[in-house]
DNA sequence: TCAGTACATGTACGAATGTACTAATTTGTC
DNA sequence: GACAAATTAGTACATTCGTACATGTACTGA
């Protein structure tokens, strides 16, 4: 008996979107073979048939959760062209990505594991020099970073914490680091 | 026979920072009883003596980690105190704490962790929330907190790039952060 | 001196893990 | 329809894990 037709491209899609949902549960060391199975509804050995290793398909989820964040990059960019104040943009779609907590526990999880594991570095520095290079288009080099860390701390912030920064703070913050010292 | 002189409290401490010394490297998740054990030159049997379990031990770990950045706190609070120029001695302190990069994995492992066991994220907030107390003694709480966030988002910065932001660029930012606007 | 307690250490064991592998089934190609 | 390749699914196995435990050793106080 065969319960799944064939359909070899959404069966890797489905652990692999497994495995994006258990990372915030879990953490990407959490993550095993049957747990992933499991919540993809295949058999276990789907994932050893579709993954080299368990540290392959723990790589290759963190590489689709990367390519979401480069979606996400690239409507930051199309927002930030047409809205009308940068600050309060910026704001706005920070206190948007707020909203989504799994995506910001997989962002930290790949931080997180990026410290042991330095196959992962250039991974988790996509958001980071994506984000410094789209903030490059409106400030100096140098302030783009430093936006693009204080962002970062900002989401770091809203992790642990029951209330985030509100986000007229923030956008008075962002406006104080963009304008040029008087 | 009995190779190590009687010294439970010692011996409690061997392992605590034989954990600590691990977490940077494996992560939190990745503490074995064994791995432990072997790391800190002390008999499987003392993990389990010592601690009612592993998660335990990860705990008290992460503790005595949230301890001694409760230290570094008090110390930076010294240092403000006697500083002339208020962002140019925080960028230096920032600078100095860059330059341990195991305390700063431990401290993000820590993060992460939080992010999925619950129980640990007041030990995550200590850090947080005393740092921005701490600033709250110089500028208003909103801003304190903006900055705190700002900082954490440095060292995440740093712990991803090989070049952290050069701490001139730091005092600059942290200057427009803490200036009341125009 | 002599219990009684705290500590030390090695071993045991069930559970869970990564991965390999066999066998069955489907699909594409001639 | 026949055949090879790809896919599916279940199982097996060595390894590692957390934890319990039995046994032994050092200390403490009366």
């Amino acid at each position: 008996m065969n319960g799944a037709r064939r359909n070899p491209e959404e069966r890797r899609r489905r652990i692999i979107q497994a495995a994006l949902e258990l990372i915030p549960e879990v953490g990407v060391g959490g993550l095993t073979h049957r747990l992933v199975a499991a919540r993809a509804d295949v058999p276990l050995g789907a994932t050893t048939y579709y993954f080299t290793s368990l540290d392959d398909l723990a790589h290759t989820a963190l590489t689709a959760a990367a390519e979401l964040t480069a979606e996400g990059l690239r409507s930051w960019a199309e927002a930030l062209r047409t809205g009308p104040d940068l600050p309060a943009t910026l704001a706005t779609l920070i206190d948007d990505y707020l909203g989504d907590r799994s995506r910001m526990l997989i962002w930290n999880e790949l931080y997180a594991a990026a410290g042991h594991r330095p196959e992962l570095r250039p991974l988790a520095r996509e958001w980071s020099d994506g984000l410094t290079r789209l903030l490059a288009g409106y400030v100096d080099h140098q302030t783009a970073r430093a936006v693009a860390a204080f962002i970062d701390g900002i989401l770091l912030h809203a992790l642990i914490h029951d209330r985030p920064l509100a986000p007229g703070t923030v956008a008075g913050s962002l406006a104080a680091l963009m304008t040029p010292p008087r």
